[in-house]
RNA sequence: GCUCGCUUGGUGUAGCCCGGCCAAUCAUAUUGGCCUUUCGAGCCAAUGACAGGGGUUCAAAUCCCCUAGCGAGCACCA
């Protein structure tokens, strides 16, 4: 099977369905998981020299290894091959049409005055595309398929046509004559040895398409499966690479891993495991209608992937209220380091002789609160006056557990959300926390620390809940 | 307009090809309870769907027809 992306930027989320699916199901039936770039558009459909990198990078982050890597661009010889095979068979035909001429004789399932070439002069005039003797627009190379088939769609569709854009990869930039898609691809599948081929609905045409070639060449078509589009929720930001790409220019998102960007590089680097979007993006079938991932599922495999190894830390975020301890509370407190692993120890945090916590924890004056890892506290004015270390004040007597801390030496965080960044303050611990760690923010969320930066400010990426 | 396709609970999915075992599976979600020094994890329970209408049949989510809604293609884009 293979995955046939377009290296013009970076995947989003939805992007991931391809190898997502095609790699497990090669997994699963012995399969072979091939990439192969279809980059034989280099105007409308410009590649991005880094992208072609980007995308294996993200294939990785998904946790497939492709057997194979081609690019269309690097195969044009081929492509050329085909065509002289096709045109000697009589099956194509170079067309000096106007684009806009042929549609309308095509519309009325009339042929033009070229489809009756001889293939002596077609190949002659499909050497000289090649040879680059045409400018943009003045010669195609058709197939000639059925012109007066019920579905227009299908009508004597263009194969080559010529660019005056030079080609990115420096490996194609003297090339001119490029297949379309459907010829391309369609030979490519074969040559490669594909099977089966998931694609669009928006390719729901293609094989129907290629099909003509096929029986020109007498060869077998894959198995071929189509399927809708996917939308995710919970974001604000249109799932579409131009899109993306038009707010990072404007300013909008910082990059294409912004937390608040529908794409693979940021849900990385929030934390999120490769793993977690591909059981996802498995369990969204291949139906033909559209579907809506929603990210809540991701997140339910994401969580059972780093639960048991993210360690806890406290965070208070911004809206926060500070109260003097009085009493005579303990020296340190020393919440786990996960709670149900005893054997990774405690953190030990110096309370120091004031306490942050968040604003809608604060308890009404002269009711407790259980301060996580510490001991019961109450409430007196700004002060916290201790009230013990009897669980059984939160055990039956129902007081609240709350996270908090050390107003003076808490570290300052950012935690960059999909709603924008938060700024709050983590336990002492957490400045010595390494970037790439994923914890969890107890009663916050989990989030993968991204950077200690030289400021005492250290950048973090919220996940989920 | 022409051509092709889709429609199971909030979301996704199984079942549909080969009608009965489907008063419809599993996951996620939401709510409630238990447990827990987290609103995490775990355990338990509840909620909630065959787009509508006809037809065939002893029997239809499954087959046929119609309607509605949605989507795609009709490019010298991929």
């Amino acid at each position: 099977m293979r995955c046939a992306p377009n290296p013009n930027g970076p995947w989003h989320i939805g992007h991931a369905r391809m190898p997502a699916v095609i790699g497990t199901y090669a997994e699963e039936y012995d399969g072979e998981f091939i990439v192969r770039f279809d980059d034989t558009d280099p105007e409308t459909k410009r590649p991005l020299l880094w992208a072609y990198d980007e995308i294996l990078d993200e294939i990785d982050y998904l946790g497939f290894e492709p057997a194979e890597v081609y690019r269309a661009s690097d195969r044009l010889e081929t492509y050329y091959d085909h065509a002289r095979r096709l045109i000697e068979k009589g099956g194509a035909y170079t067309c000096s049409c106007p684009a806009g001429e042929f549609s309308d004789l095509k519309n009325d399932a009339e042929p033009c005055p070229h489809r009756d070439k001889d293939p002596e002069t077609t190949m002659a005039e499909f050497e000289s595309m090649v040879d680059g003797e045409y400018e943009s627009g003045e010669m195609v190379l058709r197939v000639k398929t059925d012109i007066e088939h019920k579905n227009p769609a299908l009508r004597d569709w263009v194969a080559f046509r010529i660019i005056d854009t030079p080609h990115p990869r420096e490996a194609a930039e003297d090339d001119r004559c490029w297949p379309m898609l459907d010829f391309q691809s369609g030979v490519d599948d074969h040559l490669t040895g594909v099977t089966h081929i998931i694609r669009g609905i928006d390719l729901q045409d293609s094989a129907k398409r290629q099909r003509f070639v096929y029986d020109y060449f007498d060869w077998e078509y894959p198995e071929v499966i189509h399927w809708g589009h996917v939308q995710v929720d919970e974001y604000d930001v249109k799932m579409s690479t131009s899109t993306i790409g038009e707010l990072i220019e404007a300013g909008d998102l910082d990059g294409w891993d912004d937390p608040r960007a529908p794409t693979l590089p940021s849900v990385e680097r929030r934390g999120i495991r490769g793993e977690a979007l591909v059981e996802a993006m498995v369990g969204l079938g291949t139906s033909t209608s559209n579907v809506d991932l929603a990210m809540s599922t991701v997140y339910a495999n994401n969580r059972e992937l780093i639960d048991d190894e993210a360690d806890r830390y406290f965070f208070v975020r911004e809206d926060h209220a500070d109260f003097t301890l009085a009493g005579e509370p303990p020296e340190t407190a020393s919440p786990p380091v996960h709670p149900d692993h005893e054997d990774r120890g405690t953190r030990d945090i110096d309370p120091g002789n004031r306490v942050r916590i968040e604003e809608p924890d604060v308890p009404a004056d002269g009711e407790r609160v259980w301060l996580k890892g510490f001991g019961c506290f109450r409430r007196d004015g700004e002060t916290f006056e201790y009230a013990g270390d009897d669980i059984a004040a939160v055990r039956e007597e129902g007081v609240d557990v709350i996270h908090w801390v050390p107003a003076d030496s808490a570290t300052l965080t950012r935690m960059r959300t999909m709603d924008g960044d938060v700024i709050g303050y983590a336990e002492p611990g957490f400045r010595e926390a390494d970037p790439d760690e994923v914890v969890q923010f107890e009663r916050v969320g989990f989030a993968r620390v991204d950077r200690q930066e030289a400021d005492d400010e250290t950048v973090a990426y919220f996940a989920h809940e």
